[in-house]
Order: C-alpha cells, then sequence, then structure tokens
RNA sequence: GGGCCCGUGGUCUAGGGGUUAUGACGCUGCCCUUACAAGGCAGAGGUCCUGAGUUCAAAUCUCAGCGGGCCCA
C-alpha cells in the first residue's frame, strides 16, 4: 500500500538504493551484449544548467531502455578538466595569476579546483537519476589520460602525421596565449575608418582606408579588385608606406570589398583572416610589428613600446601632420574577442604543432557515411565543415594547466626527441629523455605549451576503452555503440574523434550518434552566465522533482531546442501525481500475482492498447525518438488506462475481488511503469519496489526486462463499451448531473451483440436497466453531415475526387450508402465516408440520443 | 556572406500529402465521482510565417522571400 507521494524524500532515498545496490555496475564477467556509450565530459567552465540536465538526460533515456532491453550497459561519466576554463576559474576565484605564483602553485591549485568540481558534478548528476557507473569515471588531467593523450601524439609523429612549423595563431594580448577559432566571440564596436595616403613609386596618391593604421609598419602589400575600373593599372605597381618606407607589390584579388572605404586594402601581417590569407596565397613577406602582450616593437621604429591604441593615436597624429591623414570617418564594427576575457584578439605568429588532416577530407566523409546519425541532417553540418576546411588542427596551447607535449629539443642539433612509450606520461620539464640524442648532446629544451584539450578529449572511446593499457576493453567496447553530444561541438570533439580514430584503430569511434539541441531561457535565449540567465537544475529539482525536470528534457524532439519553461515541470510533476494516485488505488488490490485467467472484454481492450504502445514504443526508442515514446505512453495511461480502464473496472475490485480486474490491472500497471521507468526512474522504482518487487523478483524495475507484448487480440467489443461509457459520461456532464447519477433505462440498438459488455456499463454508470434491440430507434433521422474518405477516394478517382465528393455529400445518396447499398455508376459505398452525422428527431423534437460508430443509445 | 535547422491557438509543443490539425499551460462553464479538485467533463481560442509552384488534394513536397537559432566565414 503506497502512502502520500513525497518526490523529495523518495528520489533521495532511491538514489541511495541505486548506488549501495550498485544497479548501474557495467559488469565485465556478462555475457549479455554490451552496448557502450561515450558519454561528454563537461569542461568546469562555468555551471552546470537546465541545458546540460536537458540534452544529459536525453542520452540517459537511451542507457536505461538498452539496460532494460537487455544490454549490459556502459556508461562511464568523464571531466574534462584540463585546460584553460579551470585555469579561468581558479584565476578568478583566488584572484591569482601564473606571474605572480608560479607556474607549479598554479597548477597545483587548478587540480584542487578540479577535485571540488567533479565532487560537485557527480552531486548533480547523481540528484538528476543520471545512471553512469562511477566507476567507470575519468578526468582528462588524470595520469591515464595524459599517457594515452602522449601516446597518440607519439603515434601521429612517427605517422608523419605531426608538424612544427611558424604558423599565425589567433592572439590573447591579455592572456598571452594563442587560443582556438572556438573561443572568439563577437563584439560589437565604434571605431574610425581612417582614409590615409600611400604613394606610388612614380609618385602618385593612394588612398587607402584602414581601421587599424597601427599596422602600417606591418604592412606588406596593397591589394584591389581585379575588375575595379579605377585601380586597373595600379595592378602589378608598387606601392610605398607611409612613415615606413616599406615598398609593397599591388596585387588584385576579388576578396576586395569595392564599396567599402576607397576600394583599396592594404595587406597587413596581420589584421584579420584575410590578411593571413593573402599573406600565404601571394607569399608575403611576413613583418610582426606587436609583441605578445600587445605593445609595439622594434619593426615599429619609434612607435616601440607603445600599447596598440598609443601607436594608433600617434602614428594618425604623424600623418595628419604630413597631410597624410585625409579624413576619419565613425564605423561601427565587429571585432573578434576572447570569450573569457572580452579583449580584441590579434594575430602573430609562432612555433606550434599541427596535426595534418586537410590531405583525407574525402576519408573524414568516409568516416561519416559509416555511422548511424540522429537526428540524419546532422552529418550534412559535419560534411559541410570537412569541406570547407582549410587549415590543419593546431594542438598547441600555450598554457599551463593540461597535457604537456612528450616532447624535447635538442640544444645542439634542434632535433625533436621523444620519450619511449613505457616512459609515459612524462612531463619534459621535470623529466628528462633517458638516452642522449642522436648526436650525441645531452643537452636538451623541453617543450613548455601544453596540449589543446581536445587533442586529449578527441580519444574518450579509447580513454575509457583502456586501449594501449593491460586490461584493455578495445575487443569489448570499441567502437562504441553510441556518442550522445549537443550540436555545438561537430567539428570540435566530434570530428576530432573520428581523426583519432581513423589514424590510431583505422576505425569509426562509434555506430550511432545521437546529437541534442539546447536547452534556452523562458525568452529563448541560449543559457550563458555572463547573460545572467543561468537556471540551475538543482533549484528545479528542489521545487519539483528530478522526474519532473526528466519530463520536461523528453518532451522535445532529439537535436530541437527547448526552452525551460516551469509549467512545462510542473506538467511532469503532475503526471508524476497521477502515476501515484493511479498506483495507489491499484496496491491495495494487488496480494498475489495471477499467472492466467479468463479475461472479460475490456480487460482485453485495456492490455492489447498496451501491447500497441509496448510495439510502437520500442521502434521508437530504437531510433532515439524519444519524445515520440513518451508522448504515445503518456497519452495512453492517463486516458486509456485512467480515465477509461480504471474508471470501467473499479466495482468489479471493490465489491467482487474479480480475479481477470486483478490480473490485468497488475499487468498494465507493470507494463505502464515500466515504460515511464526510463523517464521518470524514481517514481517508478519507489512503486515497483512497493508492489511488484515481491513478485517479479528483479532487484530494481532498471535491471528488469522491458515489457514484452502480452499477444492479446484487440476487443471491438471493449472499444464499444468504453465508447458508450464515455458518451454517458459525456452526456450527464452536459445535463449538469453528477457523474455517479443513477440513470433508471436506457435502450443500446446495435447489431453487435453487445450482452457481455452488459455489466460493466451498468455499473460504473449505475444504469438500473439496459435494453439491447437491434435496428434503431422509432424515430427521425436527419443526416447532417458526411465526411468523406479521401484517403479512399483520391487514388481511386483522381481528379473526379470533386465531383465524388459532391455525390457523397446530397443527403439522399448518402443515406442509401448508410444503409448498406452501393449506388451510382461509381458504385459508392460505406467504404467511401469516414464518418456521418446525424441527428434524432421524436415528433419534431430532438431526443436524448447518443450515437456511437456501431450504436445508438436512447435514455429515457 | 555560407551551411544546416526551426517558424503550428495567448505561451510552449506534436504531427510532416488525404477525416474535424496533437497535447500541455493559461482562460470560461459544469461536476467534491470512496486513487487523484495537483482531478474529471465540456467550451472559446488557428490566414499551420508570406508568396508562387507540383497535385484530384499542401500545414506537410519544391522554389523564392521574411523572421529566429546553431555552427562557420
Amino acid at each position: 500500500m503506497l502512502g502520500e507521494y513525497k518526490p523529495g524524500e523518495i528520489e533521495e532515498k532511491i538514489q541511495r538504493f541505486w548506488e549501495e545496490k550498485r544497479i548501474y555496475k557495467f559488469d565485465l564477467q556478462s555475457e549479455k551484449p554490451i552496448f557502450s556509450i561515450d558519454t561528454p565530459p563537461p569542461t568546469f567552465s562555468g555551471e552546470i544548467h537546465m541545458g546540460h540536465a536537458m540534452s544529459y538526460s536525453q542520452a540517459e533515456f537511451m542507457a536505461r531502455y538498452k539496460r532494460m532491453r537487455g544490454y549490459n550497459v556502459f556508461y562511464p561519466m568523464g571531466f574534462d578538466d584540463n585546460g584553460l576554463p579551470t585555469e579561468r576559474l581558479v584565476e578568478k576565484k583566488y584572484g591569482v595569476n601564473i606571474e605572480e605564483i608560479g607556474r607549479e602553485k598554479f597548477v597545483k591549485l587548478c587540480l584542487e579546483e578540479t577535485k571540488i568540481g567533479r565532487e560537485k558534478y557527480r552531486d548533480i548528476w547523481t540528484k538528476l537519476g543520471i545512471s553512469v557507473d562511477w566507476d567507470l569515471s575519468y578526468s582528462t588531467i588524470n595520469n591515464h589520460c595524459q599517457r594515452l593523450a602522449q601516446i597518440s601524439f607519439i603515434e601521429l609523429y612517427k605517422m608523419g602525421r605531426l608538424e612544427r612549423k611558424k604558423e599565425p595563431v589567433i592572439w590573447c594580448p591579455h592572456c598571452k596565449t594563442a587560443i582556438a577559432q572556438a573561443e572568439l566571440e563577437d563584439k560589437e564596436e565604434d571605431t574610425f575608418l581612417n582614409t590615409i595616403i600611400f604613394k606610388t613609386e612614380d609618385g602618385k596618391d593612394l588612398q587607402i582606408a584602414t581601421t587599424r593604421p597601427e599596422f602600417l609598419p606591418s604592412c606588406v602589400g596593397v591589394v584591389v579588385h581585379p575588375s575595379d575600373e579605377r585601380y586597373k593599372d595600379l595592378i602589378g605597381k608598387y606601392a610605398v608606406v607611409p612613415i615606413f618606407g616599406n615598398r609593397v607589390k599591388i596585387i588584385a584579388d576579388h576578396r576586395v570589398d569595392r564599396e567599402f572605404g576607397t576600394g583599396i586594402v592594404m595587406i597587413c601581417t596581420f589584421g584579420d583572416k584575410t590578411d593571413i590569407e593573402w599573406w600565404k596565397d601571394y607569399n608575403l613577406d611576413l613583418i610582426i610589428s606587436i609583441n605578445k602582450d600587445g605593445t609595439m616593437n622594434e619593426k615599429a621604429g619609434k612607435f616601440k613600446g607603445m600599447s596598440l591604441k598609443e601607436a594608433r593615436e600617434a602614428i594618425l597624429k604623424e600623418l595628419e601632420s604630413k597631410n597624410l591623414l585625409i579624413k576619419r570617418e565613425k564605423l561601427h564594427h565587429i571585432v573578434n574577442t576572447h570569450e573569457r576575457c572580452g579583449t580584441p584578439v590579434e594575430y602573430l605568429v609562432e612555433d606550434q604543432w599541427f596535426v595534418k588532416i586537410l590531405d583525407l577530407k574525402d576519408v573524414w566523409i568516409k568516416q561519416a557515411d559509416k555511422m548511424n546519425w540522429y537526428p540524419e541532417f546532422m552529418k550534412k553540418r559535419y560534411i559541410s565543415w570537412v569541406e570547407n576546411l582549410k587549415w590543419d588542427w593546431c594542438i598547441s596551447r600555450q598554457r599551463y594547466y593540461g597535457v604537456p607535449f612528450p616532447v624535447w629539443y635538442c640544444k645542439k642539433c634542434g632535433s625533436v626527441v621523444l620519450p619511449e612509450k613505457e616512459d609515459l606520461p612524462v612531463d619534459p620539464l621535470k623529466d628528462k629523455p633517458k638516452k642522449p640524442c642522436k648526436c650525441g648532446s645531452t643537452e636538451f629544451i623541453p617543450e613548455k605549451d601544453v596540449m589543446d584539450t581536445w587533442f586529449t578529449s578527441s580519444l574518450t572511446p579509447q580513454i575509457i576503452a583502456k586501449w594501449e593499457c593491460e586490461d584493455s576493453l578495445m575487443d569489448k567496447i570499441y567502437p562504441n555503440s553510441l556518442r550522445p553530444q549537443a550540436h555545438d561541438i561537430i567539428r570540435t570533439w566530434l570530428f576530432y574523434t573520428v581523426v583519432k580514430s581513423y589514424f590510431h584503430n583505422n576505425s569509426i569511434p562509434w555506430y550511432d550518434i545521437m546529437l541534442s539541441g539546447f536547452g534556452l531561457d523562458e525568452e529563448g535565449r541560449t543559457m550563458h552566465k555572463s547573460k545572467g540567465n543561468i537556471i540551475l537544475p538543482l533549484d528545479v529539482v528542489k521545487k519539483y522533482s528530478a522526474d519532473a525536470v526528466r519530463w520536461w528534457a523528453s518532451s522535445v524532439k532529439l537535436g530541437d531546442d527547448l526552452p525551460y519553461s516551469e509549467k512545462d515541470v510542473i506538467a511532469g510533476h503532475r503526471l508524476c501525481i497521477k502515476l501515484w494516485n493511479a498506483s495507489k488505488l491499484i496496491s491495495s488490490h494487488i496480494d498475489e500475482k495471477i499467472e492466467s485467467c479468463e479475461l472479460r472484454e475490456v480487460d482485453k481492450w485495456i492490455l492489447s492498447k498496451i501491447d500497441h504502445v509496448i510495439e510502437k514504443t520500442t521502434a521508437y526508442l530504437d531510433r532515439y525518438e524519444y519524445s515520440k515514446a513518451r508522448t504515445l505512453i503518456e497519452t495512453s495511461f492517463w486516458h486509456d488506462f485512467c480515465d477509461n480502464y480504471l474508471e470501467i473496472v473499479k466495482y468489479r475490485v471493490y465489491e467482487k475481488k474479480d480475479k481477470a480486474a486483478k490480473y490485468t490491472l497488475y499487468n498494465a500497471l507493470l507494463a505502464y511503469l515500466k515504460l515511464f521507468a526510463i523517464y521518470i526512474p524514481h517514481i517508478t522504482e519507489e512503486i515497483y519496489q512497493s508492489i511488484f518487487k515481491k513478485f517479479e523478483g528483479y532487484e530494481s524495475i532498471h535491471i528488469s526486462p522491458w515489457p514484452e507484448k502480452m499477444g492479446i487480440e484487440k476487443s471491438d467489443l471493449g472499444e464499444i463499451c468504453v465508447e458508450i461509457i464515455s458518451s454517458l459520461r459525456k452526456w450527464k456532464s452536459d445535463k449538469g448531473m453528477p457523474l455517479n447519477a443513477k440513470l433508471e433505462h436506457i435502450t443500446i440498438f446495435s447489431l453487435k451483440n453487445l450482452k457481455s459488455i452488459e455489466e460493466d456499463i451498468k455499473n460504473p454508470m449505475n444504469v438500473q436497466r439496459i435494453e439491447f434491440k437491434e435496428g434503431k430507434p422509432e424515430i427521425e433521422e436527419k443526416i447532417i453531415k458526411v465526411v468523406p474518405n479521401y484517403r479512399v477516394i483520391g487514388p481511386s478517382f483522381g481528379e473526379k475526387t470533386k465531383e465524388i465528393i459532391k455525390l457523397l455529400q446530397n443527403p439522399e445518396i448518402a443515406k442509401r450508402i448508410d444503409s448498406g447499398e452501393t449506388v451510382t455508376e461509381y458504385k459508392l459505398c460505406r467504404d467511401h465516408i469516414s464518418r456521418i452525422e446525424k441527428e434524432y428527431m421524436a415528433e419534431g423534437k430532438k431526443v436524448d440520443i447518443i450515437t456511437g460508430k456501431d450504436y445508438i443509445i436512447e435514455i429515457f
């Protein structure tokens, strides 16, 4: 017998139970097929918000589903704790920076923060009912992951896939680090467009518009549009840069916007990304005039030491004094800034490690084709990303808290020296090569950079499968069955993982990929700390329940964004209450498990409905369509089962302890609980434990088998019974009568024998006497509406459809068809009509008649 | 600027050539019915973003446009 529904208490208790009984433990000894999941390891960049709660829940539905389908589910959780996000967190929290406290102390603080972060996150996932096996957790900064990342580096190096070269990098002058494209953020800014005068070699004026005059010392070319008539004869000549006097070529390129400024652009190394492209395409000189901290260097001559801003003003002033500044116009434009500090980024040239990937574009696409994408269209995003790739993958980061490169450089000959695999992981800053360089030297310069965190996290399938370890699971769980993730990191995490798996294992990393959308705020904006619109899952869990939050997460189809909405969480909460109350009613009548018995029509009706739900739901879930499945389950449970079946069956258990009713209630509720269990695991577990465990035996509903169809045939009489009862209920409601109001006498006209459902109509509806008759009541019948069956008519009559519909809607014809005739040259019959609406009159007055497809009820 | 996705009652959402367009929340009316008033029954509320095309038939397919999102320039 169930008591009051207290979600807070129940959920905590159930979570403890799962942990103590290790319900979600991956069992290495098991003979069951394995379903392995490559769960996204979150970074510590911000709070876990409802967006995370949504996408992790969606993936988790599948873990629970597969578990119940009999799989040995390998469901780990990782933390991508190395890298910039953690560094920024430490800088902010402790108000420190690396210059002050030194690398060692700084990294130690990061490690501590990582520990705190892991515990905090674990608590959140636990309270959301995320069923990972915590014994399988990893963090990208731990030795295991560092070792694999370094093995990956060494393997790629030996394959000739790695290259160290001077390349432009996006540089944050504030953080003094190279940053990834992904860390950029657009920012609007007001500035000036300055028109300044260059001279051609023969002394003519060239007007060039620029927002960055401080880059004049870095000017290495001038470019115009090839079909710009104004400047046609300039192409191929040379220009002279004012103040600095560089002689630069004038080239033609279609990337120039003729409408912007004067249509003449100066190329600097580097003002923006197009500069980099031009610099590469035309083999231009390289003159870097800024330092890593964003000040001008010796290339800037007398402006050396100034900040970029100071240099801009000073250069403009000098141009003005020489009459080389024509005008300054206000300009509103967008600059790239570093998302974490908001500083506009610059481009520098640095020694960087790159993974060569550009030559294998066709391979990356082929690999994508070997995997199943849910939803399918997400593959297009991946493919268009690959097709448009322009640069190799830069994996160097000039930071501290990350996996070190396993690399030294020989001081004497400059060779790259790598450690042996068995010595990994190494930290070149602390460790030394065990052998001298092949040139004989024993002096080495360690690589100070750390690796891009994607370099490590792109190995998650290998990390969880313990690739290159003695206890490797590669043959068991690799390729993984499923990679769930959000769609924003297709180009990073997903792509790089495909790359790594190809290089290291000549394999796809997973068979299936499910891509979820974003959880948005109530206004439909993405959640960002900076926007102040973060909604914390635990706040919502506390107010309602984890089950309610998860129900909300299941309401959107895979891949779509979902705004957070409190009322939708409430809807989930109400569902739980409904489920609880229905179970409470049933629990007081279940005292045994009945193996089989003779069923009544309504019993067959609900059980066959459930069979249908099981069949459809299973098919949906096999395609990751959890939202379709959940709608079906909810509708059937609420309407078929609670509104209809329970109302009809109550009297049988209350008064007669009817065996068939008990049998049906037991099996129906158990099936619904199991179907619901993947979405709302706590309440279903609690109900299972208190009603079913002693009969079913499985320790937890979550490791009990997915419901199987009971093979009950559809019951037409059951369907009619339910229809009659609900129409009588509506009728009573229309009359303003209480639903249990007594009805003395009704007559039901039908061609079917309804005797077997008599009691199931009489008792729930409190009808004293039912008369069954064939035929129709002695009254006038008027057809008021004919709804044609387009599905039948359309294909067989084609363009005559309109004519046919007109015929069918003729009352005379409709009446003859209704009485069973086949009429007109077109042989129209009942099949051509979906529905006929009628009105009944007796002596010119409407009478109390209810009609259905197979019956007419007259009420006295 | 490019690729992809989305646009459905007041709000959020399902569906994705063929009956009366799904459900939730909100609103209105009725019903305390021994699981549940956090419920039940009924009702109001829609140019299915706009325009053109394909078709006997378009919310659904195609094209163009408008608006929003994600990713990338």
